[in-house]
RNA sequence: GGCGAUAUAGCCAAGUGGUAAGGCACGAGUCUGCAAAACUCUGAUCCCCGGUUCGAAUCCGGGUGUCGCCUCCA
């Protein structure tokens, strides 16, 4: 079946087809860890994660590297300016090492909370620094670089195009440069390939040009090369790396080789909070972590995510992780109850499962259409008839989503609380009514709750 | 100032020319000693104005609102 994505670079939504037959080859870019990884950066994490769900349901291979930024990217424009790790390391009194070690654990952990899985390659910007010299240096004798006092600098005016995917215009931006501009730059889009590193600067390698360290580009072009060649497939992102990182990705391999690195470049919208951007004056800033501290599975975000299509904003409130969480739940009692169903399917059961199947696969094949594609999944949840074939499809269905559909609160029920629960059975064969609703308060407020089914009684964690 | 996105039921949100998917909430009902869970049923003509068309939420023009980017940022 056919796959379309939409291509930031054309602003249209095509037809996908792949350099090698049967292959995908993806980029992502992944978490600078100098900091906590917000559920805004997960969101894109999500999405990538579903793109290559996708591909595998499609019966692709796989080939997706991502990468962690443990280096480089400094704090203020001002291309100067101090290196975001490093200033994290002071504040923290660590070493950006073990900075960035802490904050990689942390993001690993959000991946396996979301079931998202890993990528086949992931590197780190500190293991490559020789990758990045050499291309550097390549673009130095190209003619596309030039030095400074301070830096060597991309010259964008020897592109022949310059902002293909942002759309920003050279000419008509010239003039508005907010920053203070570095007076040695030729232009204003111009941006450091390598920087020169002042003294008291404490991640810095030896070069060509003295003690430096990477510009803020130059290891996602150096390592998708390195891993991915010259070009490959899918090139992804959050949106806000569109006018800067990923045009300077295309602006540096361009410079290179003369090729825009990807043919295929997605782009994840923002997470906004109650409404509006997130941000750490607002104060709603949140993690992972607080949405399981909040009690709830992490999944739930997920599912959450889901609601909407990826290229579009998604309004994240606490109450909508709630309602998503009672949609988690009957999701996974509705796989539960086709798991145990019993109940024989007709043709035409099977020929309704067919076409529910098919919606499906079309749905996650139209760019990812998550929205979609739940509503088939929900088709099949509440299918009238319950049978494990049914919940076989699920589980066919969950290898893109990823939502654990099929995990079971297996938990321990303290003896207290089964105590409790003989001794209401035993008042509700007596009917002592209100002995047995006294019995179910006092085990709720233990934080258990009770239902009678007709299969017997059921016993669950509040 | 420049660029872009978006406006669909109480909330979240699909749908890009043929009379509006799905989830959550609400209400009604079935079941139950009651409750919970589960299941069934119930709701919108799609921001406003004008145009194109046999026909528009969907195309065009004009408004209005909201949000984002233009500086590191998923």
């Amino acid at each position: 079946m056919d796959i379309y994505l939409y291509n930031t670079l054309t602003k249209k939504k095509e037809l996908f087809t792949p350099i090698n037959k049967g292959e995908v080859k993806i980029y992502s870019c992944g978490p600078t860890v100098y900091k906590d990884a917000t559920i805004g950066n997960m969101r894109t994490n999500i999405f990538q994660d579903v793109l290559r769900r996708m591909f595998r349901y499609n019966g692709y291979k796989i080939k997706h590297v991502m990468n962690i930024t443990d280096v480089g990217h400094l704090v203020s424009d001002g291309d100067e300016g101090e290196d975001k790790m490093i200033k994290s390391a002071k504040e923290e009194h660590k070493t950006p090492k073990e900075i960035a070690d802490y904050y990689t654990k942390l993001f690993f952990q959000d991946l396996e909370d979301l079931n998202i899985e890993v990528p086949e390659t992931i590197c780190k910007a500190t293991e490559y620094i020789p990758e990045m010299l050499e291309y550097v240096k390549k673009l130095v004798e190209n003619g596309y670089a030039y030095e400074t006092s301070t830096a060597i600098y991309f010259d964008v005016s020897k592109l022949d195009k310059y902002g293909i995917l942002s759309g920003v215009n050279l000419e008509e931006q010239k003039s508005g440069a907010r920053v203070d501009v570095d007076p040695e730059k030729k232009n204003p889009y111009d941006f450091a390939l390598w920087i020169k590193a002042p003294k008291e600067h404490l991640m810095k390698w030896n070069s060509p040009w003295g003690p430096s360290y990477p510009g803020w580009h130059i290891e996602c072009s150096a390592m998708s090369r390195k891993h991915l060649g010259e070009q490959f497939d899918i090139h992804t992102g959050g949106i806000d790396l569109i006018p800067t990182h990923h045009e300077n990705e295309i602006a540096q391999s361009k410079g290179l080789c003369g090729k825009i690195p990807a043919r295929y470049w997605l782009h994840g919208e923002y997470l906004l909070i109650d409404g509006g951007k997130m941000s750490k004056s607002l104060g709603n800033v949140y993690l992972i972590r607080d949405i399981k501290e909040r009690g709830y599975d992490p999944i739930v975000y997920k599912l959450f995510c889901y609601s909407a299509n990826y290229r579009n904003k998604l309004n994240f409130t606490w109450e909508a992780i709630d309602s998503t969480s009672k949609s988690l739940e009957r999701l996974r009692n509705g796989y539960q109850a086709h798991k145990n169903g019993k109940e024989d399917l007709t043709l035409e059961d099977e020929k309704k499962l067919n076409e529910i199947e098919e919606n499906f696969h079309k749905a996650i094949n139209d760019d990812m259409n998550m929205p979609l594609a739940m509503s088939y999944v929900w088709e099949a949840v509440r299918y009238s008839k319950k049978s494990e074939k049914i919940a076989q499809l699920l589980l066919k269905f969950d290898t893109v989503l990823g939502l654990k559909i099929d995990k079971e609160e297996k938990e321990e029920i303290p003896e207290e609380i089964l105590e409790l629960v003989e001794q209401r059975k035993k008042a509700r064969q007596e009917k002592n009514w209100a002995e047995s609703d006294r019995l179910r308060d006092l085990i709720q407020e233990k934080g258990y709750i009770i239902k009678d089914t007709k299969d017997g009684i059921e016993i669950k964690k509040a």
